[in-house]
DNA sequence: ATCGAAATCCAAAGCGCTTTGGAAACTGGC
DNA sequence: GCCAGTTTCCAAAGCGCTTTGGATTTCGAT
């Protein structure tokens, strides 16, 4: 193990080049002969150089960092989507040489903090992370100039942008129209925040289906919240206790799914046969069996299914592209999720 | 908005001062008159001066960042708490101007992603997720004396190290107690990966107690995984298929616990009357109620309980502290978990 | 008044890399 | 052989900060 780490110079005199010829054979530029270039790269090697990456941060502006803040206010909730997503993303970085600056924030300073972070030249791009509808961050980053890829959509007015969703407003118009066409008339919703965006085009896909069917909103019938456990459970204590209780209920994500199921489970009522129960799956991994040699279960719930891990690695490879050539058209994609039949919904039961 | 980024060669200019008198009085060196302190803050503030990360780094060798090298290989799944434990950590890091590297990478190549963090100074210190038995990071990182705390323990021999803990043998020894004086004579393990030292010392804590208590070690009892739903699932139905299943579960997570449940809801059982479970519970924050003002239920699990959140607190702190004093004496913290009754726990019920 | 110490401030040398603007050394074609 | 055109390489100027080693000024005490 080296005592002190070697850099350009020491590596260049070894060498009998100069610092310039190093760094370029190094760093693959044409004007360096092959045969030099191999002989550097040799050296480079057996003398187990390392370029600082903060002289290289400061010589070129650029850090290889990319910048992901994320709030988790006690409002709005770490989720544990995030580590999933991350999961994606953070292996398409490593395969570059990038790495996650991780920040965490309130929403309300996220606008300063990303102007810092542009000022500072911290991050070479960064990542928008739960986009509501009219999102002020965006705007602010084109601005900026700084490339960014949001996950989700805004609905921003006049200011065009890079993103990658799944098409929430079709998944949750088709899961409605299966719950109908199965015979259900009060589907219950337990939606999302509905201040995020992806909330809302959910609750549009939903309202929209019931009304081409002709069955009339029900608000009694409509959650809003922080996709946890306990939200699901409570929504579904509060909608057995109504006197016309749902025969179905639609929510936005596998884990507020189990708390649903938990509250049908001490009712004595059982998810599928006794109530129907569809939901957004994200396909959280610790909710997926692990060794996938294992014959494959039915799967459990009946959901829309959408890999948020794969978003995460699609979202990234995006941003470095863009990274890459900042002028390049802003692209933009949408997921269809898929539809899979589990144990939870049946037709009604009448009773 | 400045066109272009104020540097320290211009705001020393406009203020009739040396870069050196401005940079000390920004870095709150005792040899500047507070008036000329005060003056240069605010030229700054009003100037909107932002001292260059990458050049203070080049310069002092320091970069505000903490580097977590997590894995998320298929088979050591990025696990939810993860998510909560970096939302503790990073508040305290944002409190102190630094900021997380997250780099993912599976286990086996995490000494030498360790040794370049040091070697590039890219990071100012590191905290080790998931330490198992004899963990070789821990020595490596010793070796390169960058600061750094475990979450977790690993009886490495020999090497001294700073680590935050919960007692996790106690938790399950007492855990295995309280079933057993409630009657239980056949207590099921459901454990993570026992290659994980928290794992370890909890089937050890698990294993004494029944010994005390004069109960054999059932090895078709105790099962050991990553600690997802339906590894609780699985391992449930199976019990259940024994000849002469367990009466109490002891589960590692409020995770695998909820597929535990969904395998007795299934068998038309219910958890505590019908079969006791005991969780280890880290408050991931999905599972928890958001809204704090809301009359807090009875706990569902019978469960030992500790932050996780909490202890990525501690660790953050712990390390900051390390790297501003790195020769101080090495730290350790034992923390008890609570024990909370909740409603899944009963006698056996006779039958 | 005068002197040493304390308080202020500064010029300049790094930190380790990239990159500009040439210079020197090869080519091949005549 | 000689010259224009490539190749191949280099010296030196940044990038923006910290810090060393003084220089200058201020000030209380003699």
């Amino acid at each position: 193990m080296a005592h002190k780490a070697v850099n350009l110079k020491m590596l260049s005199e070894t060498l009998g080049l100069s610092q310039t010829t190093v760094s370029r054979a190094l760093n693959g530029f044409p004007e360096v002969a092959e045969k030099t270039r191999a002989r550097v790269v040799e050296a480079a090697e057996r003398l187990n150089y390392r370029p600082s990456p903060s002289a290289a941060s400061l010589a070129t502006g650029k850090s290889r960092l990319i910048g992901h803040v994320v709030s988790l206010s006690t409002h709005i909730m770490i989720n544990p989507h995030f580590a999933d997503f991350i999961a994606g993303a953070g292996e398409v970085y490593a395969e570059s040489g990038y790495d996650i600056l991780l920040r965490l924030a309130p929403l309300e300073e996220q606008e300063r903090i990303y102007l810092n972070l542009a000022q500072d030249q911290r991050v070479d791009g960064v990542v928008v992370h739960g986009p509501l509808t009219g999102d002020r961050r965006i705007g602010i980053l084109n601005a900026l100039g700084l490339p960014f890829v949001v996950h989700g959509r805004s609905d921003e007015e006049g200011s065009d942008y890079a993103w990658m969703d799944v098409n929430n407003r079709r998944a949750f118009h088709r899961a409605t129209e299966f719950l109908v066409d199965l015979g259900h008339r009060r589907i219950a919703l337990v939606n999302g925040l509905e201040t995020m965006n992806f909330a809302e085009r959910r609750r549009q896909g939903y309202a929209t289906a019931l009304a081409e069917r002709g069955i009339r909103l029900d608000e009694t019938l409509m959650f809003s919240g922080d996709m946890t456990e306990p939200q699901g459970y409570r929504a579904t204590r509060e909608l057995m206790a109504l006197q016309e209780p749902p025969t179905a209920i639609l929510v936005a994500s596998v884990l507020p799914a189990m708390g649903v199921a938990r509250a049908l489970g001490e009712a004595g009522l059982r998810p599928g046969p006794d109530m129907s129960v569809l939901a957004f799956d994200d396909c959280l991994s610790f909710l997926e069996p692990i060794d996938t040699d294992a014959p494959r279960d039915i799967p459990y719930f009946t959901a829309m299914r959408s890999s948020i891990r794969d978003a995460g690695k699609r979202v990234a490879r995006m941003l470095l592209d863009r990274i890459d050539d900042p002028r390049r058209p802003l692209e933009s994609e949408l997921w269809e999720a898929d539809f899979v039949i589990g144990q939870t919904t049946a037709p009604p039961s009448r009773r």
